[in-house]
DNA sequence: GAAGCGTGGTG
DNA sequence: TCACCAAGCTT
């Protein structure tokens, strides 16, 4: 596409943006940006690390209960660890809780409590890759960053009808992604490209009859728009195998354990049990354990079908692993969904 | 560079 | 039902 034109698309884009914005809490509409309104940066860190891989809908709820405990970041920095990593609970990749503390204190530690506003000192926080550093920066101060996500990945594929597969196409799409930015408002064009990528240049059916783009559109002129960008088809999920054990003490109390840091469900609260990949392990305590039921659940890359023992143990039990955590503290929302489907499975509150 | 890392919605 | 998918980062 000739320079010009790709100029002509961007400002489509943005007259589109300027009345289709979505409105969203950690957002400045483009009328307010106008005013020279700017947003939080904490905000905007906040929700960028909880949108990485995850959808608005899912992120909403966490968003408002975090800012409302937390509302800034030395708020956040102060923290305890459980209390932040049972506020995730539920909502996956739970490296991010990890790191977002993590960023929080070294924001409070080495810049003052300030967001730094340069992408490649955002870039060396914890927890903040290339696209979040370059999205904060151009969400949060304006300035001319490339801002790659997968929506733009797919719409750069699919205005340019790009036919190389993912992920190879990557570096090629970075350069028409670079193209496409304008140096005006390049904050509110990459919401933009989210925005368009998320209701109307969507994975499977885009409804490019709605699409501020369509008439610069390569793909659509072709009707390729639902194959592109390509993907390279991904291996078969293997089903692992798992067992838990789900002790309750005579006053009420729960065998808990903590989970370790690194891997899956890292730093998470858990019912004690055995690995997932054909390692044994022993109950927790002696017990008359029961067959409580059977979880089926899917992680990134596997299915897990996990079996739940239950007893109900004297007050005076001493077990192996864990600790038990009284009937008042325990809330299975502090439990990432793998362990509440487990706790569920046992039917009773 | 590839693998590991969650969950809920959807077609 | 089930495979695919979402505003990626870390190792």
């Amino acid at each position: 596409m000739r320079d010009d034109r790709v100029m002509t698309a961007g400002v489509a884009l943005l007259a589109w943006y300027d009345r289709a914005a979505r409105v969203l809490p950690w957002r400045v509409s483009p009328g307010d940006r106008a005013l020279g309104v700017r947003p939080d940066p904490y905000r905007v860190w906040l929700s960028e690390v909880m949108l990485q891989q995850t959808t608005v809908a899912a992120v909403q709820g966490y968003f408002h209960r975090f800012t409302t405990r937390w509302p800034d970041v030395a708020a956040l920095a102060a923290a305890a660890d459980a209390e932040v990593m049972a506020e995730w609970a539920g909502l996956g990749y739970y490296a991010r809780a990890r790191n977002l503390l993590a960023c929080a204190r070294a924001v409070v530690a080495d810049h003052g409590g300030q967001f730094p506003s340069r992408r490649e000192a955002l870039q060396a926080l914890p927890g903040i890759g290339p696209y979040t550093a370059a999205a904060i920066a151009a969400i949060a101060h304006d300035a001319a960053e490339v801002v790659v996500d997968g929506n733009v990945e797919r719409v750069m594929a699919r205005l340019f009808a790009h036919p190389e597969p993912m992920p190879a196409a990557k570096p090629a799409l970075i350069g028409l992604a670079a193209q496409f930015t304008p140096r005006l408002r390049p904050g509110d064009h990459a919401q933009a490209v989210m925005d368009l990528g998320a209701t109307i240049c969507t994975p499977r059916n885009p409804t490019c009859p709605d699409c501020p783009l369509a008439e610069f559109c390569a793909a659509c002129a072709m009707g390729l728009q639902a194959e592109l960008p390509r993907k390279l088809a991904k291996p078969e999920k293997p089903i692992r195998q798992g067992v838990v054990w789900i002790a309750r003490r005579a006053d009420g109390a729960w065998l808990l354990e903590q989970r370790p840091e690194r891997g899956l469900l890292g730093g998470m609260l858990g019912w004690p049990g055995t690995g997932w990949d054909g390692s044994d392990a022993a109950p927790p305590l002696d017990a008359d354990w029961q067959a409580a039921g059977e979880v089926r659940h899917t992680f990134t890359h596997f299915h897990l079908t996990l079996t739940v023992l239950h007893a109900e143990t004297p007050q005076n039990a001493t077990p192996d692993r864990g600790c038990f955590l009284g009937a008042n503290a325990f809330r299975p929302a502090d439990l990432p969904t793998l362990m509440r489907k487990a706790h569920a499975a046992i039917g009773h509150s």
